[in-house]
DNA sequence: TGCAATTTTGAAAACGATTTAATTTAAACT
DNA sequence: AGTTTAAATTAAATCGTTTTCAAAATTGCA
């Protein structure tokens, strides 16, 4: 059913009609009661893509699902659903493999030219990120989930990574830890940096010096954690307290550990970022985990707001969210044992 | 830059132009060749609503995220995008929230009679799903991953959950396990039943009875898992094997083993689902996790296939597939220890 | 009641492409 | 060369709304 049809049966104008349905004030209360009514009883929808047309908008917002992210990512959108639940704007996945970085810039560049979106999110960004650039310079809208070092103004979200680290490693010094590995997320973004300076900031405080053979990078996976976990806890003299990354990442901890016939909360302290995921939870581990914790969930809903407000016309630069991190303590983390550390 | 404008750069009509662009095969190579050309100079890109509208077509496969399948859901659509990279098409993601039945379905029904999408990916379905109906009713193209039972029909990809797990116990029971017991999906949905239907089988073709106290349905969380499983080590007879119906569902059983200071592997045997993570290694559990295995990932991307050539014309009821699924044995099975079992 | 001011409604022009049907140009035959 | 056939191009209609500007209906007030 078509506009002008509708509108035939109700014995107005499409005009009138198309107003009455967009809550236009200068449509009189009566009819706009009469029209809605009839748009559900006949069953009338407008277009879509006409509308689109016409107005210019797209109603939606773009956002880039990286392999190897999708666990963050499906906490995240779903946040974003919860926010955009009743706004009339789509959430548009972008899934990109793993290609080269200038593959990949061509194929942002494809997808932000081609408007499909009103505007983005940016996550995991880099200190100096092609993708920001190139939003700014093409006017699209968009947010960062996360930090960037540039010159354009630009809208962002954050949590403290920074502070989290610094936080649970001079938690870790005050139980007498000295030497402390890190297992840190991918090398070369920003909140991986972040990470590195929490951790070398709270060892220099305390007048500690950083050695190098003590941080790993790479993606949240058990497999990572896993591994460098192994290869830390078979150094000598072995840390004896380990900050992992991601909840994942601590599941690959654990395993090196008890593979070692180290007891988690006693030979070895941990503590791991929790992204707080719905299915994987600090408490039920065993023992159960210590962790700095902030809800991508939350993240992603509050984005989706923020972006709103964005498209609402508010400069990008008046959004900057900073958002503390939580340090949970639980059964991972004790006192250095006797006979270790220093 | 508009069509028309970028028209008269060329000295050609805008309907040259844009069979041009289209590859149609009544302009010749050589005007192709310069049209193509000027647009990538003078960065020409055709308005995407505009085109929308003419066509009719919406460029973009729809797919609810349901809340609580955050896990599985990222993976098959990083496997959909796989598929999607390079064709024209978008994935919409509506995230969902926890409503009510009814609610749920209005929430649905708007979102498909909106026409925003070309056609649909149903997850999860129930035996007699409605939103099978209402697609079907409104001419949706729709694939629906998992299987129904109903009277419409309709293209699907499943994976043999009945078979996997009746291999599973039936391996089990061949180790001398009577007392098994399972932690399934969530009940109502179809693959859950489908995996209540393997069990019992299993059970019935050697002559066991089924034992309704073996059997727990719940959403796939450590959280379920550690729980069900507790409650399943404490009855006595102890069940010395647990099928569980997902890799997180097993971190769970393996915390609950744990903390009542039985071994996996030896006190209890343990087989999982797993849907292959990138981010969890049924290998680098400790011990490593036996499995059923069938990747998401995969089903992801064959599902973004099948899509297209539902979109291209081909019949709904010709595209049915059911794909195997492996079983895996690691250390988290052994033989029923001395003085367990029966 | 009559006139101005104010609400309500409508006609027609966008929005920017694709596609049908018609026209021009080029190639292929006698 | 003259006609027929095929290839390449174009003018104009179309997709289904929103919105501008103008007209009609209603209200308020003297």
């Amino acid at each position: 059913m078509k506009l002008k049809e509708f509108a035939k049966h109700l014995d107005l104008s499409p005009t009138t009609v198309s107003r009455a349905l967009s809550g236009y004030p200068e449509v009189r209360e009566s009819t706009r009661k009469r029209v809605a009514d009839a748009a559900i009883r006949l069953g009338y929808r407008p277009n879509i893509n006409a509308v689109r047309l016409v107005t210019g908008r797209v109603g939606a917002i773009g956002i880039l699902m990286e392999r190897g992210r999708e666990v963050n990512f499906a906490e995240f959108l779903s946040g974003m659903g919860e926010r955009l639940d009743g706004e009339d704007i789509d959430i548009l996945v972008s899934p990109i493999a793993e290609h080269d970085a200038k593959e990949e810039m061509q194929l942002f560049s494809r997808l932000v030219e081609s408007r499909r979106v009103d505007a983005f999110i940016v996550n995991a960004p880099r200190p100096n990120d092609e993708r920001i650039a190139l939003l700014h310079k093409l006017g699209m809208p968009f947010l960062v989930h996360g930090r960037s070092e540039t010159d354009v103004p630009y809208a962002w979200l954050d949590i403290d990574n920074e502070g989290a680290v610094k936080r649970a490693t001079a938690y870790l010094l005050d139980l007498g830890h000295t030497r402390i590995a890190m297992i840190n997320g991918r090398p070369g973004v920003t909140f991986s940096l972040h990470r590195d300076k929490g951790y070398r900031d709270a060892l220099v405080e305390r007048g500690l010096q950083f050695d190098p053979r003590l941080v790993a990078h790479g993606s949240f996976t058990d497999e990572i954690g896993f591994r460098f976990a192994r290869s830390f806890l078979e150094q000598s003299p072995r840390p004896t307290a380990l900050v992992a990354g991601s909840m994942m990442t601590a599941l690959g901890v654990y395993s090196a550990a008890r593979s070692l016939g180290l007891v988690v909360g006693k030979d070895i302290s941990v503590i791991a970022h929790d992204d707080v995921f719905p299915y994987l939870n600090a408490d039920n581990m065993a023992p159960s985990l210590s962790t700095t914790r902030s809800s991508m969930r939350a993240a992603g809903k509050r984005s989706a707001e923020l972006v709103l407000q964005l498209l609402s016309g508010k400069p990008a630069t008046e959004i900057q969210e900073l958002w503390p991190v939580e340090l949970i303590l639980r059964e991972s983390t004790g006192p250095v044992s006797r006979g270790e550390g220093r």
